[in-house]
RNA sequence: GGGUAGAUGCCCGAGUGGCUAAAGGGGGCAGACUGUAAAUCUGCUAGCGAAAGCUUACGUUGGUUCGAAUCCAUCUCUACCCA
């Protein structure tokens, strides 16, 4: 059985429809959520429910602790044998989630490059990225002519490949793109699409009834562990609202516009990967 | 009732005679993006127009001026202070 993809931007109600095709095709659910991988960020990481969980079989939830980082090959390294496990055992896959770059790697492969390392990147951090830009500039002069220069985390990745390899991150990166098209036409998904207005009304409630429903207590616990979930949508947010920075009312409009911003990311992203096929939202029952 | 400060584009906010369709930020919209991705970055954002440009805009109404968001008067509203 092919995998299922189930796409969409956050709050669109990909959870509660991934859970109906499972159950009506006897698939089992294999998240593809960056932060959905993390303990102890259930609530933050709007992670499925226990009811949810107990209803269909799902994997990939909750499998790494906090202090852990993860990278997209890091996922697809976890997530590719759980998917032929469930294949061997005649079920399908129903790979739910929204980070378009991990489901990129899962479906499409990695191009050939290192991966990450905390302590460059922490050097790299602490210089200027004039500094950077003219390092890249001198070893790599095509990736730096098609890097946006601007943007510090692509400087910095570029350059990393190359003082980490020895070599050119162009050289490397280069013949990846190149069977995209013929990968993509084997691939089976949908992207559910929603109106804004309707988005951003499930953004508002999810919001709400996240900072009613133990959110408040996730990041006090997690306060103290780790600067790795940091980069949570909320997270910083309710923790801010823990200090007394600011009000809840305050709390809650950051985050339902950080959410609204990150979907419409979400739907750009998904919007190029040509072989989702989009799904409105009426073609199937709500929530 | 008296006094003072203020009213600027979707929001906040700078601007005290022409270089102002109006800084900056937020929001919104669009985009980029193969290992930090719920990240990071880019562009646009009064209306019409391909553009030149035209029209409408800085609480109200009127005035001064070649020219006003900027000066004067009037009124309305808001905040604070004194009664």
């Amino acid at each position: 059985m092919e995998p299922i993809y189930i796409c969409g931007p956050t709050a669109s109600g990909k959870s509660s429809l991934a859970i109906s095709i499972a159950r009506e095709i006897g698939g089992e659910i294999v998240n593809a959520d960056a932060f959905q991988l993390y303990r102890g960020l259930e609530v933050v990481s709007a992670a499925p429910s226990a009811d949810e969980l107990a209803q269909v079989p799902h994997h990939l939830y909750g499998v790494l602790e906090p202090t852990e980082s993860a990278d997209a090959q890091l996922y697809v390294n976890l997530a590719k044998p759980v998917i032929s496990e469930i294949q061997s055992r005649g079920k399908t896959p129903v790979v739910t989630g929204g980070s378009g770059l991990y489901l990129k790697f899962l479906t499409h492969g990695a191009a050939p490059l290192p991966t990450g390392d905390a302590a460059l990147r922490a050097e790299m951090d602490a210089r200027p990225l004039e500094d950077l830009v003219a390092e890249l500039t001198a070893l790599d002069p095509v990736e730096a002519s098609r890097t946006a220069l601007q943007n510090r985390r692509f400087v910095s990745r570029a350059l990393e490949i190359c003082l980490l390899s020895g070599k050119k991150a162009s050289d490397l990166r280069d013949g990846w793109e190149k069977q995209t098209a013929e990968i993509s036409s084997r691939l089976k998904g949908i992207v559910i699409c929603r109106t804004r207005p309707d988005l951003h009304a499930r953004i508002a409630r999810r919001t709400r009834s996240m900072l009613d429903g133990g959110a408040l207590a996730e990041v006090a616990a997690l306060a103290e562990i780790s600067n790795n979930c940091e980069k949570a949508i909320g997270f910083r947010e309710v923790r801010s609202l823990l200090s007394g920075e600011i009000d809840r009312m305050t709390c809650e409009e950051l985050i339902n516009a950080a959410t609204r911003q990150y979907a419409k990311r979400q739907e750009t992203w998904f919007r190029r990967e040509e072989w989702l096929v989009p799904k409105a939202v009426e073609d199937f029952s709500p929530v």
